[in-house]
RNA sequence: GGGCGCUUAGCUCAGCUGGGAGAGCGUCUGCCUUACAAGCAGAAUGUCGGCGGUUCGAUCCCGUCAGUGCCCACCA
């Protein structure tokens, strides 16, 4: 007996995954070098954030990235997978800022820029390669030699070189506006960082009295009283008869007792509120505009800090929300609140810290937008880049259509630094490629902007700054654009349309071909994975637990590409069973691959053989077609049932008389090798889907090369596709099912070995009696009769009538006649309908003239079937009265 | 206010070019059969959300309604 006898029975994917991945790494398999007239495959991975933590959405998304690269490598592709990570300016300062509160109680200003970046670097030092360790962890297959970093020295040079680009067309630009100020991060944000929440908030209805006449008032209604303090003015709709004759007069503003006119504007509507409209410009972005157009004054009362300034008057200090409570409280006192109404409205909050965004005026760097847009979209809608699924399309495109100038620059410190100067003596703004000590105008001294950028202008350039660009290098030449970015729905807008937008403007060129998008993994009740909940659930538990094979193929299969998943324990275990089945099946194979010789002369294929082999070919093609649609899910599923359904359940006890070697060598051989061929081509097709397990099988088996992640794509071989062996195999695996059943039915032992009896059509009864071993071993029948159909059939027997073979079980003593009559019924009754049903459709004149020949004539062998069926029950209800 | 999903077996979900409803888990029955009890063999369970329409034929296409979830949006 050999060692091969003490392989555990239980899988242990610990030792086994380590074993490999460092295997891996160790011949450079990940490792993709530039060889000309080699057809590439590209991925970009989307940079994880250096304070990451690996959740399961990295390990949803990068499991997705690796099958695509694992298999396109296996195909033959110039296979790329370009790794790296993501300064994550706000993010990671923040997380910096927090330690250095904890741990010497200061706080970055303290500190200083300079000394400060220190610290950040030093985490990046410390924390960076984190999450690049546990995404080893599951497997991935990243060229780790090229690994990037937003911020090194290259993808910085990137970064300068589109801005100073972007400005020295026109397309960046500094402006003074109202923008999305977070008071708690003490930055701008743009558009997209403010996540809008639905509050239950108030309408109150404040009145104003009109200058010049006695009690006479307009009544405003606000969300936010707070900021009449800086009412510069009242707007009512040109069109609206109840105020057309105050326009042009002028309110008092209660409290702050300052004369404030009532104009009109269109923008007011009719049926909100009261009709009136109270105007903030230094608060509300409408109000802003209508500032503008109006000429009115700015009054500034809330802070960059969001406390009260001096200009809300004796509210000087207060806090926003402290003073919005003070504020309602003493106009009701002075009897100038009316009412206060349930408003539900949506809040801006910091996508950061949650704090609720306060849109106030200050200086900030944009990105103009509308002449970047066009090109973008055009790609998208010519299709030269493409959103799988499909639905994602409208998404990019619905919002690229009215997108707003985007805001570049943060009040932080980490990140690049704007690379625009500012000559102290001639006033000079130069943004440059290189760094200034002094005006290159008049020779001045300069400062440089103070702001960093926002972190996904970098992001955007992520396909090419990783290759090299500015450089013109060989890697952009062979692997740019790159094939597909994976991802999830959520940052489409963050990430995916602005690495369009910098792809098109850079390199006048699609950065992807598809765009495959993904759902989000939340928990068993449906709920989002987070921090806050506490309900996340840490990949590197599950992959200690059950390994990281388990977990990827549990997050790919059972979900549809672009929808949310959940994620279930017990499916993670049903998924570890599937690992340990494949585990124990090799087991099997090696146990009896004793001596195996590849070249000892063999046996004849039998029909266990043929079938196999055939629907090995059958599920090459169909995963390979199903992959080409990112189908991977589907895919899986095959993968799954084509190991688990045929190979172990039918292949594998049908081959085991020959390999325990009963039927002699050449008989044995012939097995082995279909064993291995089998086995191997289903580890291959899996391999790209659970990697460990698969490498340990492929090296324990016969194998050429030096890993299963570099062999060959299983390819359907034109050869071993044999419809008639699966036509035949199917047969008579309905005979074993029936056999089955019916032993099940009346609870006969299963040790024990019964006789049976085979009725069989012409086109069947061949291939039934060549293999009737199958039938008596899996049937565990003793004395097969095998006869044409229109033979006699056996009395006191029980039956099952399927197409084309009817199995006897010749049970007398044992048929409970009642229960069987009850089974036979049901049946009958169903058989009865579908024929009904199908005769319905054959009796239709529409149907015989419209419907395609193949599928009229379906339904016509169907209609015998059942016909033939029928009868064979009736006539055994009738032989069960004569019992 | 727009846009996009989802509604299929007790639970979670597949079902992708319209032609006899599936998986896993759970439940029930019988098996420690020499690869695997994390297993084997078998069973039960569905007006495929409602209503219309197109079609010879609809879980699938169209419309509509109802639930539900998400995204976007400058009505205070």
């Amino acid at each position: 007996m050999t060692e091969e006898h003490n392989i555990p029975k239980v899988y242990d994917p610990a030792t086994v995954e380590k074993k490999w991945y460092e295997y891996w790494e160790k011949n450079r398999f990940f490792h993709a070098e530039v060889e000309e007239g080699k057809k590439p495959f590209t991925i970009v991975i989307p940079p994880p954030n250096i304070t990451g933590q690996l959740h399961m959405g990295h390990a949803l998304d990068n499991t997705l990235q690796d099958i695509l690269i694992r298999w396109h490598r296996m195909m033959g592709d110039n296979t790329l997978w370009m790794p790296g990570y993501d300064h994550a300016g706000l993010a990671t300062q923040i997380k910096v800022e927090e330690e250095l509160k904890k741990n010497e109680n200061l706080t970055r200003y303290d500190l200083g820029r300079e000394k400060f970046l220190e610290k950040v670097w030093e985490w990046k030092d410390k924390y960076g390669d984190h999450i690049i360790n546990q995404l080893k962890c599951l497997g991935v297959s990243c060229d780790w030699e090229r690994n990037r970093f937003t911020m090194d020295e290259g993808c910085s040079k990137a970064v300068r070189e589109v801005f100073v680009s972007l400005y020295e067309k026109g397309l960046i630009y500094r402006g003074t506006r109202i923008t999305n100020w977070c008071v708690n991060c003490n930055t701008a944000l743009s558009d997209i960082e403010v996540e809008h929440k639905d509050d239950q908030g108030h309408l109150w209805h404040i009145q104003y009295p009109i200058v010049g006449e006695e009690n006479a008032f307009l009544t405003i209604a606000t969300t936010r009283p707070e900021t009449m303090l800086g009412d510069t003015a009242v707007a009512v709709n040109p069109e609206d008869p109840r105020y057309g004759k105050y326009v042009g007069k002028t309110l008092l503003l209660p409290i702050v007792n300052k004369e404030i006119p009532i104009i009109a504007d269109s923008y007011v509507d009719l049926e909100f509120g009261t009709g009136a409209v109270k105007i903030t410009p230094a608060h509300d972005p409408n109000d802003y505009e209508m500032g503008i157009r109006h000429n009115l004054e700015s009054v500034v009362v809330i802070g960059m800090d969001g406390m009260m300034t001096a200009d809300a008057g004796k509210y000087e200090g207060q806090e926003r929300y402290e003073c919005r409570k003070n504020l309602v409280a003493e106009l009701k006192e002075l009897g100038f609140l009316v009412k206060i109404e349930d408003h539900a409205h949506a809040v801006g909050h910091c996508q950061r810290c949650g704090e609720v965004v306060e849109p106030l005026v200050s200086t900030q760097w944009f990105v103009k937008m509308d002449p970047l847009v066009k090109a973008a979209v055009d790609c998208v809608e010519d299709g030269r880049t493409e959103f799988v699924p499909e639905r994602f399309t409208k998404t990019y495109t619905g919002w690229m259509d009215n997108m707003r100038d985007w805001c570049i620059s943060r009040q932080i410190w980490w990140g690049h630094r704007i690379p625009v100067w500012y000559c102290d003596a001639c006033g000079a703004e130069i943004a440059s490629r290189t760094d200034l000590d002094v005006c290159p105008k008049c020779g001045g001294a300069v400062h440089q902007d103070e702001d960093a950028l926002d972190t996904w202008f970098s992001s955007a350039l992520w396909p090419f700054s990783t290759m090299g660009w500015p450089e013109k290098t060989d890697l952009l030449k062979q692997f740019y654009p790159t094939s597909v970015l994976v991802t999830g729905y959520d940052i489409i807008f963050f990430w995916v349309a602005r690495m369009l937008i910098m792809g098109m403007e850079f390199m006048n060129e699609i950065p992807f071909e598809k765009v495959f998008i993904h759902g989000l993994v939340r928990d068993e009740q449906g709920r989002k994975m987070s921090k806050s909940l506490g309900n996340g659930i840490d990949p590197l538990e599950v992959i200690d637990q059950y390994g990281a094979d388990t977990l990827r193929f549990m997050l790919i299969t059972g979900n549809t590409p672009g929808n949310d998943m959940r994620f279930y324990w017990n499916r993670v275990e049903a998924t570890r069973n599937f690992a340990n089945k494949i585990w124990n099946a090799s087991r099997f194979a090696l146990m009896n691959l004793e001596g195996y010789d590849a070249n000892a002369a063999r046996a004849p294929y039998t029909l266990a053989d043929k079938w196999i082999l055939s629907r090995l070919q059958d599920t090459a093609e169909d995963v390979t077609k199903l992959l080409e649609k990112f189908e991977l899910g589907e895919a899986g599923r095959l993968i799954y049932e084509f190991i688990w359904g045929e190979v172990c359940d039918w292949y594998i006890e049908l081959a085991k008389p020959r390999l325990y070697g009963r039927e002699g060598d050449e008989a044995r051989a012939t097995a082995q090798h279909v064993l291995v061929e089998v086995l191997t081509g289903s580890m291959k097709l899996l391999h790209p889907y659970m990697p460990f397990i698969t490498e340990e099988i492929y090296q324990c088996l016969p194998h050429e090369g030096d890993s299963i992640m570099v062999s060959s794509w299983p390819k359907a071989d034109e050869k071993l596709v044999d419809k008639e062996a699966e036509t035949g195999m199917e047969a008579i695996m309905e005979a074993i099912k029936a056999i089955r059943n019916m032993r099940a039915e009346v609870n006969v032992n299963p040790g024990k070995k019964i006789p049976a009896t085979i009725l069989a059509v012409p086109e069947l009864l061949e291939v039934i009696k060549a293999n009737s071993a199958y039938v008596e071993l899996l049937g565990n029948i003793e004395g097969l009769e095998i006869a044409d159909m229109n033979s006699a059939k056996p009395e006191n027997a029980m039956a099952t009538v399927n197409a084309g073979v009817e199995v006897y079980l010749p049970l007398a003593g044992l048929i409970d006649v009642d229960k069987e009559n009850a089974r036979l019924n049901k049946e009958l009754d169903t058989l009865q309908k579908d024929l009904a049903r199908v005769e319905g459709k054959l009796n239709n004149q529409g149907f015989l003239a419209k419907a395609p020949d193949d599928v009229v004539e379906k339904e016509k062998a169907k209609a015998n079937e059942f016909i033939t069926k029928i009868k064979a029950i009736e006539e055994r209800l009738e032989y069960l009265k004569t019992i």
